[in-house]
DNA sequence: ATTCTATAAATGTCTATACATATAATGTAA
DNA sequence: TTACATTATATGTATAGACATTTATAGAAT
């Protein structure tokens, strides 16, 4: 099992470029679904994990909105309602940037960063489980999909 | 170029499976960011124009809301309500089931038939340009993927 | 027949994506 | 300086995903 063709009733697909595309579709929601149960109990969105991420690795130094948007997973998400909603649960503050006050210093909190270690073992390691390939094949995976984007 | 470390700006990964993870949400937003100017001139989403390849794949056969809602790409996505957004459109007609009236046939109508003849042949070409592989890659690909989910 | 349980579909509500537009600040050219 | 284009962010609005709840019907058990 775990054919894509039983998996929705697809019994054939133009070519295996079509296939794929489906393929990755279903996947993703496969992953999606299955890091959602993590994250749930938290209140926090997988997105809003994303944004806390991208914070953390500045180690301190501020960042814009507009680079948080340039370093997100979709590049079409808002990040300026993110931020929004993480400044919400105190987990980011934002400040007026004094060189360019048309920009939003972002930076994550003691609770950001509290909220962010106590979950991040839990995802990575649930990652491991989700992806049920060898090391090798994953890595194989990882060079297709960097191909594939061109 | 392509290498997700470059795309989103993050160095390393935990791991292949937990950079796994993050390229294939991050390939998955390409793949959908791209397949959506094709749609937006039509006025249909790509969920919509998924739940009418369904309707034609029954060759005329009525289906359930909750069939549909089997097949889908997305199984957490909504059935009834993008139902609902192609039966305004005329693209579906919706009639109660007489063998168990807590059921609803769905049946794609000439208008749906139409749009989706008129669609496939551009998504699937659009889809062989998005997917940037050898014929032998893709094929590498779908066993990737199927294998992932278990 | 009545009650209980299960199922099908619809609906409510929140979050995010997608994309257009607005607002404010900056930089540049006349 | 004024005018104009550019950039950063915010906001408006539609669609979809996520998940809980409701409503109606059907089937089974008492």
């Amino acid at each position: 099992m775990g054919k894509i063709e039983d998996a929705i009733q697809q019994k054939e697909f133009k070519d295996p470029y079509n296939k794929a595309v489906v393929n990755l579709l279903f996947t993703h929601s496969y992953l999606v679904t299955s890091q959602n149960t993590l994250f749930k109990p938290h209140d926090i969105s997988p997105e809003q994990y994303n944004v806390l991420r991208i914070l953390r690795g500045q180690n301190g130094v501020p960042t814009t909105v507009s680079s948080i948007q340039d370093r997100m997973l979709n590049k079409m998400s808002n990040a300026s309602r993110l931020v929004e909603k993480l400044k919400m649960k105190d987990l980011v503050k934002r400040e007026e940037c004094p060189a360019d006050r048309r920009q939003v210093d972002v930076l994550i909190t003691e609770k950001g960063l509290n909220l962010l270690s106590l979950l991040e073992n839990q995802v990575e390691e649930a990652n491991r489980n989700f992806v049920k390939l060898t090391l090798e094949e994953a890595n194989q995976l990882n060079d297709l999909l960097d191909k594939l984007r061109g």
